[in-house]
RNA sequence: GCCGAUAUAGCUCAGCUGGCUAGAGCAGCUGAUUUGUAAUCAGCAGGUCGUGGGUUCGAGUCCCUCUAUCGGCUCCA
């Protein structure tokens, strides 16, 4: 007999051998039905596997991510399965599960799979999975393993083999289907009752462009048809507030083939929305001992040859622009940091006057390749809301923790709540990728590190994810795909105050280097607006939005009001507008709901006699009769509620 | 840059296996209507079918080039 502990702490007797569905069954048969994978003693097991020890097992349904997990890589092997099916000669390499479904990676050699080939591969895998063809797991010794993939000819599986140590091989076997694998599945493949495939993408073998390049079909699974059909609703829902889309249609921003690909044009609206942003940060800023400085758009080769992204990066750059004298080169600058040096370097400094902060809205121009652009969030030229601090090594905790605190203000502003704070380290692997000395770098990690502690956030170290001068702390958002980008960045640098030979004289009469802060709360205004496109779905908070208020006179008779109204909230410093067309109201209410128009001031012959407005609100509906002053203390109100001054 | 896909009016989309002057809705313009909380009616106008080439008696439709876009990969100072 075996003791065998359970989640919520109790503990049962069962004959040795029992597995864990049989488990889940003397609590009830209905979790041992919903029982789709398990854990004992902190190791993923199959729900079948002899349990022959004392331990604590947990069980897991489709509603744990542990769960979905082994349901979704269960679903990798059959969707290999199939796939083998149509592509007889194709090489399996690796298939696991992602936050959403999964995918298999395969050699498809000359062949290729596209769309039009996904309804046949989702009806033969669900005739295989219908066959209910347990998930079973076997050992096999190293030489036979690779000996059999030798025999298939497939690289991959060997290369992967002769990374294992031999006894901790194993095979995973369902059907006549067999796959290298480390377990983790489902009881049988008849528990998947829906599938979809969702799309095929080149995919390089070990993510390294040198080798050769995968099809990988990504694919996503379910116990059950509604929840596949509700999943792609959701998906269908997320698309409509791609910032793309709604860009588009709040004529915030806009691209031009003749402008050039990833240059973005700010229509009125959006330059208008962006400068609000912008004050707001300036106004949070200046509290925060922040000057303002202003650079230019270009500067001399050499600037980049110093500060080091010339040889990092130079080759990959727009070229330098040349002119009429011999011998001059002009970069597009791709950052700020090395202007801020020299302003730095304009004049000496004594450690009295450290911190100096210097911020600026500096728009860079970087070349990235063609195929990575994406809306406004990866661009060709952007604005960062960016900031240098130069300080003294004591006084780099304290600034580091300031930075933060600013950070999570303008999140919190915004209504970021769900972010990743991301501490990004060097790869020790790849020193050659990285600028500076390792002393240094140690100093860095540890000051970020430190910081992240100091301040509680809940974060997340990521290694080879720093910049090449530095070590980064960065705010992790994820758009309505749930695709995850970089928003706020605080990075300490060693390097670039060694490589401007940027100096301060200390109170013992020496010189000494600062250390340098860069910061980007916001990390680009572009991306920035995008991802809140993204999560408000265009209904921007109030203090931000193109147009807070739209009149809606009931007929021309009432124009004159509606102008007169519109004056008065002007004066209230109110963004507002009349919609005067020959249109019924409800046609006019309609279209400013649609245009996400916070607030509809409908005015007729009552509230002329009365010098009053009906107000509707955005979403929710009639909210009734104001006058004028209370309409606006209204929304002064509002404003206010989701808007707070910065403290320092 | 790589893999796969897409490109028809300002927007969203029809246009079957190649065959008359390329269609619709919305937006726009003109007129009628003077309107009370999510679409008033009628008329008009709008497209070198992304670009360049090819196949064909004939190309929006088939093939190739380029460009842009979309989904991934790689990259992201």
């Amino acid at each position: 007999m075996i003791n065998i502990t359970l989640p919520d702490g109790s503990i049962k007797e069962f004959e040795s051998g029992i597995n864990s569905i049989d488990v889940a069954r003397s609590i009830s048969e209905g979790l041992a039905r919903n029982v789709i994978s398990a854990s004992f003693n902190g190791d993923t097991i199959e729900t079948t596997t002899p349990l022959t020890s004392d331990g604590s097992l947990i069980l897991y349904t489709f509603n744990d991510a542990e769960g979905k997990k082994a349901f979704w890589h269960s679903s990798a092997h059959v969707l290999a399965q199939t796939v083998l099916e149509f592509h007889p000669n194709a090489k399996l390499t690796i298939g696991p599960a992602i936050d959403n479904g999964f995918y298999y990676d395969i050699d498809l050699g000359e062949e290729t799979i596209s769309e039009k080939d996904f309804p046949s591969i989702e009806k033969r895998f669900l005739e295989l999975a219908r066959g209910k063809h347990e998930f079973t797991m076997r050992s096999v010794s190293k030489a036979d393993a690779l000996s059999l993939y030798k025999e298939e000819n497939n690289p991959y599986k060997v290369e992967l083999i002769e990374n294992l140590t031999d006894g901790d091989i194993t095979f995973c076997d369902h059907s006549d289907f067999t796959d290298l694998c480390r377990g983790g599945h489902i009881p049988n493949t008849g528990i998947i009752k829906a599938i979809k495939i969702m799309n095929v993408a080149g995919a390089y073998w070990r993510g390294d462009e040198k080798n050769n390049q995968l099809t990988r079909i990504y694919g996503i699974s379910f116990p059950k048809q509604k929840m596949l059909t509700e999943y792609l609703e959701l998906i269908e829902e997320a698309k409509k507030r791609d910032h793309r889309k709604l860009g588009r249609e709040l004529e915030l921003f806009a691209f031009s083939q003749t402008v050039g690909q990833g240059l973005p044009l700010w229509l009125p609206k959006g330059a208008a929305l962006r400068e609000r942003l912008e004050n707001f940060l300036k106004a949070a800023q200046k509290k925060a001992g922040y000057q303002m400085v202003m650079t230019p758009h270009i500067g001399q080769k050499d600037l980049y040859v110093t500060s080091g992204h010339y040889a990092k990066y130079g080759e990959d750059s727009f070229q330098p622009i040349t002119t009429p004298k011999d011998d001059e080169e002009f970069l597009l600058k791709p950052m700020n940091c090395p202007h801020h040096c020299e302003v730095y370097n304009f004049k000496p400094y004594s450690y009295k006057d450290l911190p100096v902060r210097f911020a600026e809205f500096g728009t860079v121009y970087r070349y990235e390749q063609s195929g990575e652009l994406h809306g406004l969030t990866r661009v060709r030229g952007f604005t960062q809301d960016d900031a240098h601090i130069f300080c003294t090594p004591e006084q780099l905790d304290e600034e580091f923790k300031n930075v933060i605190d600013l950070v999570l203000y303008v999140f919190r502003s915004l209504g970021f709540e769900n972010f990743t704070a991301q501490v990004s380290v060097r790869d020790l692997e790849k020193p050659e990728k990285y600028i500076g000395s390792v002393e240094n770098w140690e100093k860095s990690e540890q000051a970020i590190i430190n910081a992240a502690k100091d301040k509680g956030l809940d974060y997340v170290i990521e290694e080879g994810e720093a910049a090449f001068y530095g070590p980064k702390l960065d705010f992790m958002v994820k758009d309505a795909l749930g695709r995850s980008w970089q928003l706020g960045t605080i990075q300490v640098d060693y390097n670039l105050p060694e490589r401007f030979d940027l100096t301060y004289k200390g109170s013992d009469n020496q010189s000494h280097r600062p250390v340098m802060i860069h910061r980007a709360p916001f990390g680009s205004m572009e991306r920035f607006i995008a991802i809140l496109l993204e999560h408000t779905g265009g209904n921007f908070p109030l203090w931000l939005t193109p147009e807070q208020v739209i009149i809606l006179p009931i007929s021309e008779k009432y124009q004159k009001y509606s102008e007169k109204v519109l004056h008065l909230l002007e004066n209230s410093e109110i963004r507002a507008l009349v919609d005067s067309r020959n249109e019924k109201t409800g046609r006019k209410i309609r279209d400013a709901e649609v245009s996400k128009v916070p607030f509809m001031v409908i005015v007729g012959e009552k509230e002329e006699s009365e010098g009053t407005v009906s107000v509707r609100k955005h979403g929710e509906g009639d909210l009734g009769t104001f006058t004028i002053d209370e309409f606006v203390a209204l929304i002064k109100e509002e404003i206010s509620k989701t808007i707070v001054e910065f403290k320092n």
